[in-house]
DNA sequence: TTTCAACTCTAGTTTTTTAATTGACAAAAG
DNA sequence: CTTTTGTCAATTAAAAAACTAGAGTTGAAA
């Protein structure tokens, strides 16, 4: 399951995904809007900053706004950012990969198994963007 | 991320798999040949046993066995019993649904996707079962 | 029918992780 | 130079996960 953090997180980017291209949001809008305790929004954001995906202003008229097209941001790359591994194993992690103990993976049957489970989630996270977030777009035909 | 209980629950019917039809096997061989806390381990197949994937005998010569065959039983279910929903947020969880605050799911963009990144990972887990875990058979192809 | 070997079960405790808060600081605008 | 806004590190609080304790129950066999 994804953390509070992380859907705080989308609920934030639904928002800039909808303002995009209109200037920087405050946090503080953000937060009142979507729900949002403030702080724990501020380290988030800041989070998805220092990783490159949003933008940010100080000072009168300031706030964020997401950085590049919204169609160049996965959803896979936030969840990875805000949460850490998508696979449900670190032996199977393709960017938080830790050997498992107690496990010889050339004999391990789970790990074929949450291989493929990576490779199908991450089939459909790593062709989402925030582009997909958008609000007013439900009759839209679905990605592959 | 699957729970370290989950990963635990894997390796004890990694064990039972390779020793079905053979009779019981003790708790204290489990725990001690797969190194789990003997304590947390009961817990754990006493949970199994109690969602009918598991039975176990009392007494001399008693322990835990898998209870049909193994190829009955799949990877999802054992990781719903042991930790709870597979999907990534309540509100497309098939077993365990919850209805989510704060977002109107008509008009979601993140619910569409949250739904296939569901489907994608029990495409995979639903086809896979404890049969899977057998050790000593990494020659054999891989599932679809 | 007693004994012993096992699983059963509830209720803890401890540890770790997640969530949320605090308050001082830095930068930009006007 | 003052106000507005984001920055940041540290701390606390709450929740979940991991693990433990110990009495209870059942079954097999002596």
């Amino acid at each position: 399951m994804l953390s509070r953090k992380a859907q705080y997180a989308f609920r934030a980017l639904t928002l800039l995904v909808d303002k995009y291209d209109q200037g920087p949001v405050l946090i503080s809008d953000i937060a009142t809007k979507k729900k949002i305790p403030i702080k724990f929004l501020e380290n988030i954001l800041l989070g998805l900053r220092k990783a490159d995906i949003l933008e940010s202003k100080k000072g009168k008229g300031g706030g964020y706004y997401i950085k590049d097209h919204p169609s160049k941001t996965t959803v896979a790359a936030i969840i990875r950012i805000v949460d850490g591994p998508i696979a449900l194993l670190p032996c199977v992690s393709l960017n938080f990969y830790e050997k498992c103990k107690n496990c010889d993976q050339r004999n391990c049957g789970l790990h074929e198994i949450m291989e493929s489970v990576r490779d199908a989630t991450l089939g459909v996270l790593e062709n989402r963007t925030l582009e997909d977030l958008r609000t007013g777009k439900e009759t839209l035909a679905k990605k592959g």
